[in-house]
DNA sequence: CAAGCGTAGTTGAGCGTTGAACTATTCCGC
DNA sequence: GCGGAATAGTTCAACGCTCAACTACGCTTG
């Protein structure tokens, strides 16, 4: 195992104030979408994930590798938007094991209702608060952990 | 209202690879630490807030505000806690409404075993990955971001 | 074409979080 | 020092997530 390689002070206040900043803001995008619009983060992600592919319709595993969501979790999402009107099911005729998540008319319609409440809030608590350089160097430390975390995503 | 402000192309990228970075760091550490340790980042954080107090014991309250939890949540955590006999509750003498959280030995015992496995990963999925300069500018972001949202808790 | 393996997705139980309602105590103004 | 507001903390029910078990289908190899 040998020593662990403990932070010095320089790195944990840079930890501090990635961790709290990346937990406030993300759970403060997440309240305040959730509370206007009654759709949370999770959701939204989905809906947006939908509304962007061909036909509005995507495989339930491509769609949970999206939206960062394992298969259950999806699964158990799909069925609560099932419930809303805003998704349905579809067999994917090519694959008898396969579903397909069909964003539906009234699904689309939710997610233009909160798309404008999404964006303000990144504006209001992200953009507005950076300049553009701070943009740019917030991509460049995103895409360098990404591509650590998971290449594929990366640009 | 007003039209809403749309994120252009270069947001998009910026905010997309905050997102998915944030996430998935957040992620990897929770699971890394819960698979290994068997206590959760959340938890992890309770420890470590208790450990580094005075006589390792705190008010419910204050410790729900640094560990970023609601008191609910803070409540049933500790109750958890609680029960693996890592931490007791002690009514708070000077406050007849107040109760303190109190680290037990083997609370600490846990803490102790869980922290090189945690800062590990920290290392491993994020210091690692960076340069000194970008480490520098994590800094900055995450505190110009917590100027914003949580200005008591910028050093 | 059958056996076995891999993949797609669902289900259910258990745990953790949320928000609101609740109890208990202290603080404040009169 | 009394009545009402504020504060500290807990509890409950509803919801969401996790992990493991499960069903169903497709693919491969003999």
């Amino acid at each position: 195992m040998g020593e662990p390689r403990w932070l010095d002070a320089e790195e944990q206040k840079a930890w501090r104030a990635w961790l709290y900043s990346a937990q406030l803001l993300l759970d403060r995008l997440d309240r305040d979408l959730t509370h206007r619009t009654g759709i949370s983060h999770a959701y939204y992600e989905i809906l947006v994930a939908l509304s962007e592919a061909p036909e509005r319709m995507m495989r339930m595993s491509e769609l949970a590798d999206r939206c960062l969501s394992s298969r259950s979790r999806l699964s158990h999402a799909v069925s609560r938007l099932e419930e809303r009107g805003w998704v349905r099911r579809q067999v994917y005729a090519e694959d008898g094991r396969g579903q397909l998540a069909v964003l539906t008319e009234e699904g689309f319609a939710a997610l233009e209702g909160a798309a404008p409440i999404h964006v303000e809030g990144v504006r209001r608590e992200l953009f507005d608060q950076l300049t553009p350089e701070q943009v740019e160097g917030m991509r460049a430390l995103g895409e360098t952990l990404l591509r650590h975390l998971d290449p594929d995503r990366v640009p």
